[in-house]
RNA sequence: GCCGAUAUAGCUCAAUCGGUAGAGCAACUGAUUUGUAAUCAGUAGGUUUACGGUUCAAGUCCGUAUAUCGGCUCCA
């Protein structure tokens, strides 16, 4: 049991196994931790410094001065000595004014402005151990002896004031803390787990793609990259164009008249590449929309043909700063499964439900586990309140409908229009957004969108932008770190690897391996003069769903021998059995592997 | 873009105080014909990311650029 102390300063007992408690030890620790700093360095501001998902961190001012990794040992031996002088933690609250004056002879300036953005009148909130005295209105351990040596200084970033980028960049500590030092352990041997199944490692490991110096942020797909890459993409057309969708093609490159018509060039200029041919403005383009629009206008449209929905794979480049880019999740070139659906506005609900529900089949292939935000009208935007209030209820009223869970990022909308996001986690519990539905009703208007309604006038159609994996890069990326690389065998690079025990029973595999590739099957003969524990050991890191081996013995009874991926052991059985079973586990996508994501 | 770090053979990594750039795997050649995660021997592979500087001497120290990694900001 562990004693947290309120910001009034009551104290309560709790389960060392409480996430409340360990949440409360962080906090302390991120008090300690500057603690520690300010007795080193004595020049130094402190800002913030709550407990987050996985420990704690504190954006520190160490003005003119700079720390790295070296300068974590001397601070992690002067937070132990703080830790061993049991340091109670003391509350009490002061008047803003008091408050103010306090932290103002003190220096500490953060502190100060923050304490003025607080309300009037309000008390301000202290939290003391020992010398040390920070604003703080959180929950904490009673003591600093509770961190005994379960804590640990993680890494060092810099972190604008705020969250502002025109703000002054901090220097952030991160740290992590557990009540027992086992725990503290287990956590680090799990990031070092998890850092085994990064697509970036894998990625080059299986040889799935590459990025080279000479394109920043802009991937290759190698052969086996390109195999999953088609199979999810095969899909993906299949499943839309049963889905009612039609797909269409539109070119990467497009005039700049039509960016300003479509308002990115004002509005997304920073993200777009641009370039002249024959001396005209032209850009690559960032999105698919303009193109979508131009299919739409080729021709007059009924409202018997909506809602109209075009699919499109469309290569997007985005001038993405380089700080930002990260392997296959965040890149310069992608290509979005986008789809722009044209309909009227009392559609919207249903039509928004319908992609809910198309994207739940595509994440459930794979066991995806997903989060939903509701994104709002951003600062820097096109249209009425009126017309984005109602965008937003509609994609409300869809979410609520179906029941989903979802949280809201005000002002974090598209220029055009909101968006509902799903998240999904990579290996060290970052999530990407993948999918996104956008409602668009100023594009129809910009462009002049019409379709002819019931009583033959002319009417305005709505548009919804919709992607599921987002971009097709980024979702590969996820699947190769969900699956650790062993993926389901309807997108595995090589299905069956087929390994003659010797030159001797070569002939035979060869004829097993005809019969797999008769019938579609993504088989191979490792007919290398290596042993067969060799083979086995390269097919196994491969991760190749399954080895048929066969010698002598198999030979004679016409049988082969299976070895399944992740498994010693193997099963005797007949070339059409086998190929029964891969078949059905094929068609319908089986997917056995276990989710382990997660730190 | 910003803060911090890193860059050595195809890959993973060595190289002590600034003093002749090495190893394993992969590749290639040869031998081996093998029963469920590595057979043996040999060969080849380098402008140490790039460009400057300091020094008798630079992989090593300093500067700049580029890329990458961890964050921030931004985003699919």
């Amino acid at each position: 049991m562990v004693d947290i102390i309120e910001k009034d300063g009551s104290i309560k007992q709790y389960d060392e196994n409480d996430i409340y408690a360990l949440n409360a030890l962080r906090h302390t620790c991120s008090h300690i931790m500057a603690q520690a700093v300010k007795r080193i360095y004595k020049n130094t501001k402190l800002a913030t410094g709550p407990y987050v998902e996985n420990g704690f961190y504190y954006d520190i001012d160490f003005l003119d001065d700079t720390i790295s990794d070296e300068d974590f040992e001397k601070i992690e031996k002067e937070m132990n000595k703080i830790v061993k002088e049991e340091l109670p933690i003391e509350r009490y609250t002061m008047s803003r004014e008091e408050a103010i004056k306090f932290f103002k002879e003190k220096n500490e300036d953060y502190k100060v402005e923050i304490i003025e953005n607080l309300p009037q009148g309000e008390m301000v909130y202290f939290a003391k151990q020992g010398e040390f005295v920070d604003l703080c209105s959180g929950t904490h351990v009673s003591n600093t002896k509770f961190a005994k040596d379960g804590f640990k200084i993680m890494s060092v970033a810099g972190a604008y004031l705020r969250g502002d980028e025109k703000n002054k960049m901090l220097t952030r500590i991160y740290g992590t803390a557990f009540f027992r030092n086992e725990d503290l352990s287990e956590y680090i041997n799990m990031i070092e787990e998890a850092k085994k199944r990064d697509h970036r490692k894998l990625g080059k490991e299986l040889k799935l793609f590459l990025i080279d110096d000479a394109g920043p942020g802009l991937p290759f797909f190698l052969p086996n990259g390109m195999i999953l890459r088609n199979e999810l993409t095969n899909y993906w057309v299949k499943y839309h164009l049963s889905k009612g969708y039609k797909q269409v093609n539109t070119p990467i490159i497009l005039s700049r008249t039509l960016w300003e018509k479509s308002g990115h060039w004002e509005h997304y200029q920073d993200g777009m590449m641009t370039l002249k041919i024959d001396d005209v403005d032209f850009a690559i383009k960032p999105m698919n929309c303009p193109g979508a629009i131009i299919v739409y206008k080729n021709e007059s449209h009924s409202y018997r043909e909506l809602p109209l929905r075009y699919a499109e794979l469309g290569l997007v480049h985005r001038n993405e700063k380089s700080g930002e880019l990260h392997g296959l999740m965040r890149v310069r070139g992608f290509t979005q499964d986008d789809a722009h659906t044209f309909l009227m506005r009392e559609q919207v609900e249903e039509e928004v439900m319908n992609i809910i529900e198309l994207y739940d089949h595509m994440y459930s292939l794979f066991k995806f586990d997903y989060t939903v935000e509701l994104s709002t009208m951003p600062d820097d935007h096109m249209g009425t309140l009126e017309e984005w209030q109602m965008a937003e209820q509609g994609l409300k009223n869809a979410l609520d409908k179906r029941n989903i869970k979802y949280i809201v990022n005000p002002g974090d909308g598209a220029f055009y229009g909101p968006k509902i996001d799903f998240h999904l986690k990579d290996c060290i519990g970052r999530t990407w957004q993948c999918g996104t539905i956008q409602l668009d009703f100023q594009l129809p208007q910009r462009f002049e969108l019409e379709y002819v309604d019931k009583n033959g006038e002319k009417a305005m159609p709505i548009m919804i932008h919709r992607a599921c994996f987002g971009s097709v890069e980024r979702f590969i990326g996820i699947l190769i770190e969900h699956f650790k690389g062993a993926f389901p065998l309807w997108i595995s690079p090589k299905q069956v690897e087929v390994i003659p025990i010797s030159d001797k029973t070569l002939d035979y595999a060869n004829q097993i391996n005809d019969v797999l590739l008769k019938n579609g099957i993504r088989a191979s003969v490792d007919d290398r003069a290596e042993k067969m524990g060799y083979k086995i050991r390269e097919a196994q890191m491969e991760k190749i769903p399954y080895m048929i081996i066969v010698g002598p013995k198999e030979r004679e009874e016409g049988k082969i021998s299976i070895r399944e991926r992740n498994s010693a052991e193997n099963m005797t059985t007949t070339v059409d059995e086998f190929l029964k079973k891969i078949k059905k586990e094929i068609e319908d996508k089986i997917c056995n592997e276990k989710n382990e994501i997660g730190v």
